[in-house]
DNA sequence: AAATAATGTGTCGTAAGTACATATTTGTTA
DNA sequence: TAACAAATATGTACTTACGACACATTATTT
């Protein structure tokens, strides 16, 4: 009696085992870039058939013995040649039919990186930065996760110093400016937005000017060392 | 040449489909209560050998044909028997070695009930409500998790009207003020309260008053409709 | 009827948010 | 070289939110 029950069990098991460690988990970047006053995203063809046309987000499928953040950070490292950047997990995403080629759960991370000083490795084609109002369909279920990052980008970006990757080192207010208000979709009244910022006290006069203008020259600032986000390691401020 | 080429990305495939589709994943659901003035949450004893004596969460793994959301609903009506609660996804855990059993990628849920009108199918023994300030280990990388999920209960609790599934349909403006200051962990000041709150009109006087009191009774509101968190189909405010 | 233990509301000072105007600096051009 | 164009830099007045705090009210208990 006993035994068949102990045989039973390990059989429960082991065909519970094979019904359930079957899945496969990716990470899928939101690569947040600036240029030109615009956000873009960076994009890549779908290599899938059933997505022929698409462009898709950059993801890969995690490795066994690779945990979920350096998956992400191998991911970025490999289409941007760039480790030193800030990733953010946003949201897990787990349709059962999300993947056409089997159950993927993947989880959504969104990064922020300056275009003009981090140019691409462009080795591999089809892989360019798109402008966010531009974006409509996506291959997956990529334009959700696209959007979900996005709105948790604009949640943080008043509180947390989050957004000076996507700026060069030094920035004048009114480049931070419209930045934001890229990101926000909105416009911000000059002066109110240089009070809100200046109160937080992220930024440090380098007492350098802008240079090359048709106008008058803007200072330059540059975000305190304590608020770069370079990598995890950083502690959330 | 061509034909060796096939064969090697045919090859290539099925193996890199081993390789991957061997991870399992779960959901564990950070379910809080709340009793007798305290923040509680909802722990199961461990059954595996190696957190002999520790609690654990309530989860599960996703079935194949189950997809993330599902899968913390039905977790939460097999332990729970209610299914209409509102589930938050708060952050997807994926440390290698975080599961003795294989690799696990884990996606955290909470949820928030009221205990008193609630009362579990204690069918399973050792699943009990415990005090969130005497629970120190637990099994997996549960503390983290529950750590993890409190912060963003924490961070959500004064912008949106998330803590009424922790009261009773109707309560006074006393027992949300105390619910608030178990949750955040501080003393608020009664007047400024129910002005923060008023402001927000989440709430409707329903002309009742408190019984059995033995002292002044106070008001008895409930949440507005459009405000109730009852499932995901609720749109979040 | 007095004491107790809450509820319910108001005020005042400070900090933050919003709308808005003027002076200043640089490069350009007539 | 003086006027102009275009942007920077800064200030003020009004309104709204926040925090500390005090007093009158109501139901129960003794």
């Amino acid at each position: 009696m006993e035994k068949t029950l102990q045989l039973k069990t390990a059989e429960i098991e082991k065909i519970s085992h094979l019904d359930y460690f079957n899945i496969a988990v990716s990470v899928d970047c939101v690569i947040f870039g600036y240029d030109d006053k615009e956000l873009k995203v960076l994009l890549i063809k779908s290599d899938l058939e059933e997505f022929a046309g698409l462009n898709s987000l950059l993801g890969d499928l995690v490795k066994p013995d690779e945990d979920l953040d350096t998956a992400s950070y191998r991911i970025l490292k490999e289409r941007t040649g760039l480790d030193d950047v800030y990733l953010e997990q946003v949201h897990a995403f787990g349709s059962i039919d999300r993947h056409p080629s089997g159950r993927v759960v993947t989880i959504a991370y969104y990064s922020l990186l300056d275009i003009k000083n981090h140019k691409l490795k462009l080795s591999h084609n089809e892989l360019h930065w798109h402008s966010l109002s531009e974006v409509k369909k996506l291959a997956f279920d990529h334009k959700k996760i696209l959007d979900t990052s996005l709105r948790c980008l604009q949640e943080q970006v008043m509180e947390h110093p989050v957004v000076f990757n996507l700026l060069p080192e030094k920035f004048s207010l009114r480049e931070l400016q419209e930045l934001y208000e890229s990101i926000l979709g909105v416009e911000l009244d000059r002066r109110n937005f240089r009070k809100k910022i200046t109160v937080k006290d992220w930024l440090l006069d380098i007492n350098e000017m802008e240079t090359n203008l048709s106008h008058r020259p803007g200072k330059l600032y540059s975000v305190k060392k304590q608020y770069q986000r370079k990598n995890k390691k950083m502690a959330t401020v």
